[in-house]
DNA sequence: TAGATTGTTAATCGATTAACAATC
DNA sequence: TAGATTGTTAATCGATTAACAATC
């Protein structure tokens, strides 16, 4: 078991597939896996998944292997999945839409609170259950709510100025789908980003450069 | 410069946040950049910059650095903007709609050519000037339009059978948002994953495990 | 020419894989 | 107990950083 802060990026990054196949297990009824066969269905090497489980501490018994569901619940704590935080979308424009109404956020650690456009036509609309407010109700709400992260779907030009705002507000970190580098200007901030350009253009490298069987991501 | 086949995934991901630096720069009216300067800017080293372009050849001079038209249309010809590739959507949903209204395909190496779902609801819709189709208008689609590419954006459970049906209709590059794991079945495919509820839990773990300051992706 | 900056090789660092003793 | 499989250390591999000669 390591410092939870010495853990890389590259471990904390294969966690949530960790889950996502333990849920998988737990769902068809499996009690144990080893890593040997977890490394197969997953195309990893089985010595990749006990030293990514012993950065968190042993979960596994010699000679047995690991329990489904023991580690299920182990990933998702590790995650932080059981303990919500409460979340507002910043902009409810087709993107701010798709993930407000797709996204399981009670499944993965936040809960939606408010969602904010500075556009009044949406004014009285819902998505996903929470009403569309105006950007101008922002701070009352916060005061009120206490949101800690944002997800931010909003377009390039409005990002400094909105993260400006929402850092003095109270949140401290972001689900950033803009290409406003947030964490240059606040290193202090959590933040991941999606940057669906980037990765557009990464598939079009695959395509265009390889005799095919590419992978990205 | 190294054999293509060679260039490591680290590499390749980071030429689209390159290519967006030197389209700043150019539209900046930038003329010459230096990889001291661009390292300061973007938060690498100097090091890491000009092995990375040294990767694909020799494009700065010494004692000047490098000319931002240039390097930016190198870049462009690297990630194979300028040929583009005939993509379809698959799945009209909030994502799908998202995606289809909100990229810029022409300008990362796709064309939008077809959408298709499943629910005949949206027929006779469009989308970014597309049309909405039926699924069961593929194959003659296919056979005539020759799309290379699909975005999918259709649910776990319908994505298996789509696949093969995609891939025998001669598609063999995947910008792919379910978690069906398309590499795993044909490991010829081009594939570019994104899993944006992965991403979600990464943001979970850091905002629960940290005090602050970390920066995933 | 002198100064600046690349291209490239060497050194370091970190992540992945292999090996195996511990132990269920 | 014998077999299986972990936890963990050691070896390997790859990616990043540093250094510097080449050269504009």
């Amino acid at each position: 078991m390591k410092d939870l802060k010495d853990i890389s990026a590259s471990v904390i990054g294969r966690l949530p597939r960790y889950y996502r196949f333990l849920c998988e297990l737990s769902q068809a009824g499996t009690v144990r896996i080893s890593s040997g066969e977890l490394s197969q269905r997953m195309g990893l090497t089985a010595s990749q998944i006990r030293q990514d489980f012993n950065c968190f501490g042993g979960f596994g018994q010699q000679g047995y292997g690991y329990n489904v569901e023991q580690l299920k619940k182990e990933m998702a704590s590790i995650l932080g999945l059981d303990d919500l935080t409460p979340a507002i979308l910043m902009g409810a424009g087709n993107l701010g839409r798709a993930v407000a109404s797709q996204m399981r956020f009670e499944e993965m650690g936040f809960s939606l609170v408010g969602i904010f456009d500075i556009d009044p036509t949406y004014r009285g609309m819902k998505l996903g259950g929470v009403p569309i407010l105006q950007n101008d109700a922002l701070p009352a709400f916060c005061l009120e709510k206490r949101p800690k992260m944002a997800i931010l779907c909003v377009p390039l030009d409005q990002a400094a100025a909105l993260v400006d705002e929402l850092i003095l507000l109270g949140l401290d970190s972001f689900w950033n789908f803009s290409h406003f580098d947030i964490h240059a200007k606040y290193p202090q901030a959590n933040v991941t980003n999606v940057h669906l350009s980037d990765s557009l253009m990464t598939l079009s490298y695959s395509i265009k450069n390889s005799n095919g069987g590419s992978r990205n991501a």
